[in-house]
DNA sequence: TGTACATCAGTGAACGCGCGTTCACTGATGTAC
DNA sequence: TGTACATCAGTGAACGCGCGTTCACTGATGTAC
């Protein structure tokens, strides 16, 4: 059942991005290639045409849902988000709660350590990135923003994952209040 | 192949070892109960006289892990130490690369989510456990010693994570020691 | 533009494998006398 | 204390299942004339 070429672009995108939300939701292993191919409206067999194997998958991914600029936008939905607007939205209820759309390195941090090479140098070129747009977004000198901005990416992930984790939502909402407050003093220091 | 009672009681004790520190440094799924029980000396087929299940397991290993007393004693192998004693070791190089006997919030924490209920409220009485021991080294009035005890569990738990799932040993350093000062900068302010 | 055929995206059965779990069995331990 | 037997911790084969991956096949697309 041949399809056009455009059509066989457009499914692999959809596998893209069928599975950029199904690895964050349910971790790289807690997924198989075929619910993957089902979710994208597909069979499991045609997954081979389109990726040499399943880590080709999860590395692609990781490089292309961290790779993107324009990130901060994306989860502030402004143009010019501020550091404040950043670790509003980014210690939010519905990132919190949207895991399958929100921050890669939050949903799958403590997975990376046990995933091949390939994923883990796309988290840390990822990582990287998000370091160089938060230090632009931070006051004071050079190597001060710096290390504002590791600890800020820090304390924003650590925070997201615990109040994720936790099963009182009590004590999550008060997770991210009280590493929204501690951060948004940070920014303004 | 009978054994004595202390002797069984012996190897439940050396299966909830073991598997403590497969868990930790391959995660709840990354590690099947044949291993477990092969790492801890006998064989697979006897694990299901000791637990119901391998979620059953998981279940306790979160809560002895967590539920210890004493874990910053362990952690900084010191009887009485300070906010900064705790700090400096938990964001050491030692405890990033010894994630097998290290804090199981940060080698798990992006899996819990994922885990099944009695594995979450294990998790969460642990994190509470820590939060008020924290709470108890940081100064200021009650509800900023919480808020600031919160953001550093948040803090500390991000930058390991960060630290163990970066491809780059300087940035990994780098992270630690950002995260460092900042949180030591907490605990004196 | 129309026809004939090669290409190849997608299908679904099948593969070997490892998983969690069960179970008949073994033989040393624990107990009743 | 010694003997006879019931108990039960541990063994290892076997189970059904889902996984990642392969492959012969299908039939619409793309191309050569």
């Amino acid at each position: 059942m041949r399809v056009t070429r455009e059509q066989a672009a457009a499914h692999r995108e959809k596998i893209v991005d069928v599975a950029g939300t199904l690895f964050r939701e349910r971790g790289f292993d807690g997924i198989g290639v075929a619910d993957i191919m089902k979710e994208a409206g597909l069979t499991h067999g045609g997954f081979y045409g389109h990726f040499a194997s399943k880590e080709d998958l999860a590395a692609e991914i990781t490089a292309r849902v961290l790779g993107r600029e324009g990130w901060l936008q994306r989860l502030t939905r402004m143009a010019n988000p501020s550091f404040t607007d950043v670790v509003r939205e980014y210690l939010s209820p519905r990132h919190r709660e949207d895991a399958g759309r929100g921050c890669l390195l939050a949903a799958l941090g403590s997975d990376v350590v046990r995933q091949p090479r390939s994923v883990r140098r796309a988290f840390t070129d990822g990582l990287r990135l998000r370091l160089k747009i938060l230090q632009a977004l931070l006051p004071g000198r050079m190597a001060a923003r710096r290390r504002k901005a590791l600890a800020t990416m820090s304390g924003l992930i650590g925070a997201l994952i615990l109040s994720r984790a936790v099963d009182d939502p009590e004590l999550s909402d008060e997770i991210l209040h009280a590493a929204a407050s501690n951060l948004l003093r940070l920014g303004r220091a």
